[in-house]
This record gives C-alpha cells, sequence and structure tokens, in this order.
DNA sequence: ATGAAAGCGCTAACAC
DNA sequence: GTGTTAGCGCTTTCAT
C-alpha cells in the first residue's frame, strides 16, 4: 500500500483518517493500531503503546469504517429486519424487546420498511442481503404467502439464518415464533362462557383464507369444547370492511336470538363499532360484552377486555432464535408459540337476563 | 476471535461468489462485469456480453456485496435515521414519505432504534457514521438538548450531513424541519375563539423548560391577539403525570369561573381525561370544549378537534433537506416550518350560556 | 469493447 | 509485543 507522500498535503483535508494514519501518529504499526482498537487479547499491548495509540485516534478525529471490517472479517454484526407498520405498539414493544436481546450479543438490528407482501418487501431482504446482514428477521402477514418463498429460498441458499415472527405458516421453511392463538381465542370464550354468555358471535374475515385462521379456528374449537349452540361469523363468508361488519353487528344485535358477546381477531375490527354505536345504541358492556384481540392500543383505552400476544416476549424469543441459529446453523428447525394472557376490562359482563 | 483455519478448506465451499467468479463463468473480466452491473454507459457493452454476464450472474447466484462495493467508491446510498418512538402513526407517516422521496434518488433508509436523548442515541448516531451512511435524520425530543449537539458537531467535522426532525431549536446548526407550532396553537385559540370561548385554559407541561416551547407561547400569543383575559395553564408551574392534570382539569372545571375549553400541546394529554372524566362527570363537547395537537390516532377515535402537523408533509420535506445538501453541502442553512392544519371534529362547540 | 491493476480501510495469520 | 503482508469484493482509471 502506497502512502502518498507528495499528494499527502492536499489529500490531508478531505480524506478521513484511517488506521495508518492512526499508527503513524502513535509511532506504531497498522496491526497494534487494530488490535488496541479491538480490545484484542491475544497479544496484549502495552498500557503505554495503548495510550498512545488512543491518543492519536482522539487527535485524529479517527472513526472506524466499519464498511472495511466488515469486509475484511466477513460479519457485520447487523440484524436485518424489515418492518411493515410502525404504527402500532405491539411492532413497537416487539423492536425493543428483540434488540435489547441482539444487545447483549453485540448485533445491532437494522430496519427497513416496506410493507407486508409487496414486491418492495422482497427488495428490502435483497437490499439487506446485499448488505451482508448477518441474519434477517421478518414478519409474517396475511399478504406474504405469495412473494415470501421466493426471498425464504434466497436466504436459505446463501445460509444466512432467517426468523418468522408473528405467525408459524412458513414453520417449515424457517424458524418462527407467533402466538398461540388457537388457545387465545379459546380463553376469550372461555372468559365470556364463564360469564354466562352462550350466543357468541366471531367478528371475522374472509380477507385470505388463512388470514390469523388459528385464531378463527380458535373460535370453531371453543364452541365445540364448550359445547355451545351459537355459531355466527361475521365477514367470514364475503369481504367486509369494518363499516360494514359493525352494521352487521348492529343488525345482529337487533334481530332475533341476538348475540350477547362479540369476539374478535383483532381489536381494531371493533373500532368503528366502538366509535359509532357503543354508548349510544349499545351500551358496554350491560347489552353486549365485547372481547378483542391484540390487547393493542385501542382496547386499553376503549377499556376493552382482551387477549394479549405479549409481543415482548415474541421480540425477545425471536431474538433468542436468530442467535441460536447464528451459532449453530444445523440446529433443528424451531417454532415457538407463545402463550397468550387474557387481560380482562370493563368491557365484559355477565350477560342480560332474557327478558 | 481466531477463525479456525483447519475448516477453511470447508468454507471455501460455501464462499459466496464474487465478481470474479461471474467473470469466469461467462469468459471476459472483472471489468466487464462491474460494467454491466452497474449499467455503466461510458463503455458500451454489447448485448451478447451482458447476456452473458447476466446469465453467470443467475447460474451463479452472484448477489453483489454491497460493502465491497461501497467502500470501493466511497458511497452507500443510504441514509441513517434514528427513531425513537415506532407507536404512533406520526412518525409512520413521516417514515413512508421520507422514504419515498429518498427512494426516488436511488437513497436508502436505514432505521437504528434509541430512545431520545439517550446514551444510546448518541452511540446509535456513531453507529450510523461508522456504517459510513451518506446523511443522517434524526428527530428532535425534549430530552435531546443535552446530547445532541455533541453528535452534532460529530458529523459537520465529518461533512456529514444531517436533518433535525420534529423541532427547529437546532436550527442553527443544522438543517431542520418542523411544524409551526406557534400558528398551530393560535389556530386552535382562534377556533374556540370564534366559536365563543373566552375562558381557555392550556394543558401544559414543565418537564422540560423548552419542550415543545412554540406550542405553549403560541397560547400566550393568541391570548393576546385575540384579547382575552384568561390565562390557566395547567402543569406549566410543576411536574405532573397525565392523571395528576386530569384531575386538575377536573378541579378547574368545578371550581368558580371554570375555563369552558381546554388545548394541549399534545392529543394523547387528553387520554386519561378522556377515559375517566369525559362522558361522565364532564360531557364533551356540551360542558367543556377540547382540542387535541398532533391530530394523532387517539384524536380520530375519540373525534377530538386537533391540529395536524402534517408529517407527511414533514417526511417529505426532510427527504428533500437531505438530498439538497448531498448535491450542495455548502448550500446555507435551511429551516422549514409546516403550517398546521386544524381538524375540526366534534370535541368542540359553542360554551354553554352562563346558568 | 475489454482487460490489468491500483486502491478503498481493515483484519489476522505469520514472522520477528 | 510489534511489524509484514495477504486478502475481503468491488470500482475505476488507463491501456489495449
Amino acid at each position: 500500500m502506497a502512502v502518498d507522500t507528495g499528494v499527502e498535503v492536499e489529500k490531508r483535508k478531505k480524506r478521513k483518517p484511517n488506521v495508518f494514519d492512526v499508527a503513524r501518529v502513535a509511532g506504531v504499526s497498522q496491526t497494534t493500531v487494530s488490535f488496541v482498537l479491538n480490545g484484542s487479547t491475544t497479544p496484549r499491548i502495552s498500557d503505554a503503546t495503548t495510550k498512545r495509540v488512543l491518543a492519536a485516534v482522539e487527535q485524529l478525529g479517527y472513526r472506524r469504517n466499519t464498511l472495511a471490517r466488515s469486509l475484511a472479517h466477513g460479519k457485520t454484526m447487523t440484524v436485518g429486519m424489515v418492518l411493515s407498520s410502525l404504527d402500532d405498539d405491539f411492532h413497537g414493544v416487539i423492536l425493543r424487546t428483540c434488540q435489547e436481546r441482539l444487545d447483549e450479543q453485540g448485533y445491532q438490528l437494522l430496519y427497513v420498511q416496506a410493507a407486508s407482501g409487496s414486491a418492495r418487501e422482497a427488495l428490502m431482504v435483497q437490499f439487506l442481503l446485499e448488505h451482508r446482514v448477518d441474519a434477517v428477521i421478518c414478519f409474517a402477514h396475511e399478504y406474504s404467502t405469495y412473494i415470501v418463498p421466493e426471498w425464504l429460498s434466497g436466504m436459505r441458499d446463501e445460509g444466512v439464518p432467517g426468523v418468522m415472527i408473528d405467525s408459524t405458516r412458513f414453520a417449515s421453511m424457517i424458524d418462527s415464533v407467533g402466538s398461540d392463538d388457537i388457545d387465545g381465542m379459546y380463553k376469550a370464550m372461555k372468559h365470556l362462557y364463564d360469564l354466562g354468555h352462550r350466543r357468541i358471535a366471531l367478528v371475522s374475515d374472509n380477507w385470505q383464507p388463512d388470514l390469523v385462521p388459528d385464531r378463527i379456528s380458535g373460535y370453531d374449537l371453543a364452541i365445540e369444547r364448550l359445547g355451545i349452540d351459537y355459531n355466527v361469523q361475521v365477514g367470514s363468508d364475503r369481504r367486509m370492511n369494518d363499516i360494514e361488519k359493525s352494521a352487521e353487528m348492529a343488525r345482529l344485535l337487533d334481530g332475533p336470538e341476538p348475540p350477547t358477546a362479540f369476539v374478535t381477531y383483532n381489536d381494531y375490527t371493533f373500532e368503528y363499532f366502538l366509535m359509532n354505536y357503543a354508548g349510544t345504541r349499545f351500551r358496554v358492556p350491560e347489552d353486549v360484552s365485547l372481547v378483542g384481540y391484540g390487547n393493542l392500543y385501542l382496547s386499553r383505552f376503549a377499556k376493552l377486555t382482551s387477549v394479549g400476544q405479549r409481543p415482548e416476549e415474541i421480540g425477545r424469543v425471536a431474538a433468542e432464535c436468530v442467535l441460536a441459529r447464528l451459532k449453530n446453523p444445523d440446529r433443528p428447525l424451531r417454532k415457538v408459540e407463545i402463550e397468550t394472557e387474557l387481560v380482562v376490562r370493563s368491557s365484559t359482563a355477565p350477560p342480560r337476563p332474557v327478558s
């Protein structure tokens, strides 16, 4: 490596200082600088030398170049994460706990954003891979079906570990961590059953036949296990938006044999109902009980009983999976289903006695 | 960190293909491959060659190494962004629009997370700088005061452009884009004034004397400009949490000369009041009008009149700033204040006639 | 149109 | 404990 002798001065102004410069100023070799900077213990560097190097670093305003560093030793110590939505606390909590765990091992989470299932999502995974992240974490989503397998196999080919969050649909291809949603929905149903409800309707969705399928089959399972003779699902037969679902809920409540409670696969499905029917046409929980899903902000604000998915656990376990596979790429595939917890608030009460 | 030497041969097999491999398979030189991959036009590559190269790329499953690429030509085409909160739609919208604009110029947004004002925030800026992002975007925050200047000067020294979002407090040091909050608060006051309110109290905060200072001085300004003879600020003299603020609001409403309306510097300040007082002890807007700030999710759900900050504009303009400075590092400092918009919903109405 | 070769900044094996 | 040096994968003059 030829150190410019003549142009040196000119270049000095723009070029950022590198290990070599530090070495020269400190009067040591590159290697020594590198060892000091990386706290290498193998060849123990004398305190005096260390001090001189550090001083040179300070003086020059040297900042190490991660690009070169990673290029050289083949590891970036970063984990890429493709984020779809940044709008809710669910994702926020997962991110935080995931990051915390990764931090402990010196890994840094790097996010990029892309709507789930969009072409951009696949692009962003490419991007992360090109940046040689050591692993990729991705949120599964209803729309993912089409696109996921494509980049999933891409990652496999390159030996980059990945974990899928929030769904275990791809658990046969990749480490996955999600919630035990069948049980979660069962808990919701059991809670209402125990309060005395026997006509519990589900606010569902047919947007994707396999959207949050566990939550929906949890409903059927509960019906069966609890020996209930009432199975009404709003929005499972045709595509409906939340406004239409609310109207249908109201229609049901005004009809014969009305449900005394609703469960849903997502807190926000109730949003419109809460905004425009609850408290005016129907009182909650006097006229109808409501159990949401997700324990998201809305359920806290609206004091909704809801099934919590424990995002803090999801994030932590996802990090754990990544770390474990990074350590041992050949470990068997892992599929984790975090147990949910029912958070009881004031949207549930015993049903009104039949009038 | 000792890399096992014996396994070297094993590893060899896993080595990812590089330009050189591609070149060999395609029967051309490295250079040619590089030109093809970068769509170079200077030396026009023949279609036949291009095709062969692409075929080789496909066959080998070659993926370019951004690390090496960036190292070589000194640009990463990434913009780093330090995110504090991922929990609300405000940030989400900014991110999306900012990304969209950056995309157009081929820049990619890279996020890292750190609580505002935390030691980690400074660390993350270092991290981004070490990764040689071409620019940094950061959210200002009440706590930032202490830490910001430190890494701000660090960036300046290295010639890495940055823009501060959501505050213009550091506008003398860095391109900044925020909202015109003085005017925003004035709009809120004017709206209430026009409805007939003359006793409007502010729910404030003394946590940091310069926290969202514009919104607070906007209140004083409005009082003066509108010739109002009532200036009551909850929580401006001592530190209070939202629960205490709600209690204080209730106390005020029950007292003599009660305010007929409240304005605040943040929608969520009203959260507790809405959950526990509104609709029970006080009706909104019959007994009291409420104007929030931020037009955040809460205000939409609770049908709160609120001052919107137009995050989509903030994000776009932030990207614009970065792009402009990237193009011309010497352009004069820019300070943009996005005009707010009052979103009227059903939490505001004329005050009750004095009883 | 294509190829040879000099870096970019850093790590780490190997010699001293 | 310190220095030498060969890569890491790619870009990019400068010849050819």
